[in-house]
RNA sequence: GGGGCUGUAGCUCAGUUGGUUCAGAGUACCUGACUGUCGAUCAGGGGGUCGCGGGUUCAAGUCCCGUCAGCCCCGCCA
């Protein structure tokens, strides 16, 4: 485009043409997707965030227009003028939606050329992620991308809108505040004004909505930023979004109420999918016992059974070993797992230590009723026989056994029961969505080492009431009014009612050892306000991004997040993290060590 | 902090027990031809520090050690 045209206005996105706009003048504006060049006649597939148009440029129609579409290439950024006209029948391209019709134009403007892309737009692979991160202004450029974008924008706008009509004010909170030495690692922030003083980023709102509770605010969300320096993983960056949810007068019941409303909003809107109400409910203690997970995935059954007293009637030392030491044997029944492939089972052994167990045993119900495994010299036939009836086994399924204490058996049984699910197919590509709450978590946690009580959610979790005359006889035993929204065993949320009454929270500081002084430093404005008269409250956080994970079907995270951070903490579009200079440190009283 | 996987043209990948068919394919890119394609087609062309460093060897893309980067997991993430 010369510098001195004028911009013509855009009439429509490229992805919106159909048969009815036919006989309409037309400018559509966007980056070449492709383009065809017959010699003569030109097709130039041009893309916005809405899809594809045909361009026709034709030298008989328009030699000049023809003249700049020969120039053309991949990725720069045209206008097109001209007029929707039908495709022949023989044209028609049922692949595009907008296939039926095709823009004649007689005027084409360059408005930016482009370099040759690293990859190409319409990738058939996947690239290299890294390689996508590194260019992800190319890469969000690709439709799928475009449309987890959207999607998310869409959810986010869905969750203010649902919120705001249960009575919820949208608060914002600062992004600088205190450390606080409890939870994550802190994010800090030098500050200049004040020499070796520290802004740290938040980890979340806790005290801060809390405090907004005991200012009368009633019922607060927010979108909130969350800021942890600890390491990555597949569903975890080092910066996320949660919905920030917290309600004042509001029992637990109250509180899941409200949630589960909101979620099955959400999942209606973005989704056409109707969630049951209520969702279903399991104690952590049920989690933990029969899917070995506080997040437990219930799109496949794969329950995890008690076997110790039945195998402990069999020779098989590494059972009766482990049951002579206080040990449990437990075990899972794949259904139809016996068509499993010798490699398969060879590999259960090895897996199974990878998974952190001390190891995995198997039993083979065969199709026409007869055992197959290589323990079978270790039970008679009525041990197996009453194996069979505990585990419900029928014929055609496998047995998978972990041997060890209690406390290491559950975790250990809960991740083989994932890889078992894997191996058998089960979780598959089904569109299944099987929400649940998991309620009353233990308030108390022993530390391995110290042996020292420690909040397992936070230090402001109310205890169930029938637990507080007892609390400090055994910590360990107190249920709180804590709990969790798990979706197809990804955890999207974590909330509690939390303690408004002063009493009490010395008691609870008292068990996991802060005293007064110490309480007072941490978090001094909190207890501030609660002198002053805090209503009982409780509330949520519910993680926006592994929402969107679910609800676009993305195994990564950083699939649902514009500009992501690799597993070491590192932007590779933009290079962070990366050194500042000297006088920027010498302003904010900083010297790096090395 | 620990364990595992990956790294070869711009991109996606092949490359056997180390050896003269070991530096390749497809695609992208460039040039030319072509007026109904839509993964256009046809002809021609350019393009490589085999992640990096060291070692073994007559000889290393291939074997060994180290290192860097990306991914997954454990620890960690109230």
């Amino acid at each position: 485009m010369s510098a001195q045209a004028e911009l013509p206005r855009r009439s429509k996105y490229c992805g919106e043409f159909r048969e009815e706009h036919v006989g309409q003048e037309c400018c559509v504006m966007g980056w070449v997707h492709s383009y065809r060049d017959h010699g003569g006649i030109i097709f130039i597939d041009l893309r916005d965030r809405t899809g594809l148009v045909q361009i026709v440029a034709d030298p008989s129609n328009d030699p000049d227009a023809h003249a700049k579409a020969e120039r053309v290439r991949s990725e720069w950024v045209v206008a097109a003028v001209g007029r929707v006209r039908p495709r022949s029948e023989e044209t028609i391209n049922p692949k595009l939606d907008t296939g039926q019709v095709e823009i004649i134009t007689d005027r084409i403007e360059i408005l930016t050329e482009a370099e040759t892309p690293p990859f190409p737009v319409d990738a058939a692979e996947e690239m290299d992620e890294s390689l996508r991160l590194k260019w992800r202004f190319i890469d969000l450029r690709r439709p799928q991308m475009l449309e987890r974008l959207r999607k998310r924008h869409e959810v986010v706008l869905s969750a203010r809108n649902y919120l705001s009509e249960q009575g919820f004010w949208e608060i914002e909170t600062p992004m600088l505040i205190n450390s606080s030495p409890e939870g994550a690692r802190d994010f800090l922030v030098p500050s200049r004004m004040a020499p070796g003083h520290f802004y740290a980023l938040p980890q979340s709102p806790q005290l801060l909505k809390q405090t907004l509770m005991a200012s009368g605010v009633d019922r607060y969300f927010q979108m909130a930023r969350c800021l942890r320096d600890e390491d990555l993983r597949a569903d975890r960056q080092p910066e996320h979004t949660q919905i920030d949810i917290e309600m004042s007068f509001a029992t637990q019941e109250q509180v899941l109420e409200t949630v589960e409303g909101l979620i099955r909003h959400i999942y209606q809107e973005a989704k056409g999918i109707e969630l049951p109400e209520p969702f279903p409910r399991m104690t952590y203690a049920e989690a933990m016992l029969t899917y070995g997970s506080d997040k437990p995935d219930l799109r496949f059954g794969l329950e995890i059974q008690e076997v110790t007293d039945v195998v402990a009637k069999s020779d098989f030392r590494v059972f009766t070993e482990t049951i002579d030491k206080g040990g449990r044997v437990r075990a899972i029944n794949v259904k139809g797992g016996a068509k499993f492939s010798r490699s398969q089972l060879d590999n259960l052994q090895p897996k199974a230590r990878e998974l952190g167990g001390k190891g995995a045993a198997y039993i083979i119900y065969e199709p026409d009723g007869t055992w197959r495994s290589p323990l079978l010299k270790y039970f008679p036939e009525e041990v197996l026989e009453e194996l069979r009836e505990t585990l419900g086994g029928e014929p055609g399924d496998l047995f998978v056994f972990g041997a060890d204490d209690a406390k290491a058996l559950a975790p250990f049984l809960g991740r083989l029961r994932l890889h078992l699910a894997e191996l058998a197919g089960l979780p598959g590509e089904t569109d299944a969505v099987k929400p649940l709450w998991v309620v009353d978590f233990p308030v108390f946690e022993q530390d391995e080492e110290t042996g020292n009580w420690q909040p397992m959610h936070h230090a402001f979790t109310m205890p169930r009431p029938d637990c507080l005359d007892t609390m400090e006889d055994d910590p360990g035993a107190v249920i709180g009014q804590l709990y969790d929204l798990v979706v197809n065993g990804a955890e999207l949320g974590s909330g509690s009612i939390r303690i408004h009454d002063p009493a009490i929270q010395q008691r609870v500081f008292k068990i996991v050892g802060i005293d007064e002084e110490e309480a007072d430093r941490k978090f001094s404005y909190l207890l501030r306000a609660f002198r002053y008269g805090a209503p009982p409250h409780g509330g949520i956080a519910l993680g926006i991004d592994r929402l969107i994970m679910q609800l676009v079907g993305a195994k990564s995270i950083r699939e649902v997040i514009a500009f992501p951070k690799t597993a070491t903490g590192a932007d590779l579009l933009m290079d962070a993290p990366g050194p500042v200079d000297e006088a920027q440190l010498e302003e904010l009283h900083i010297r790096v060590v090395e």
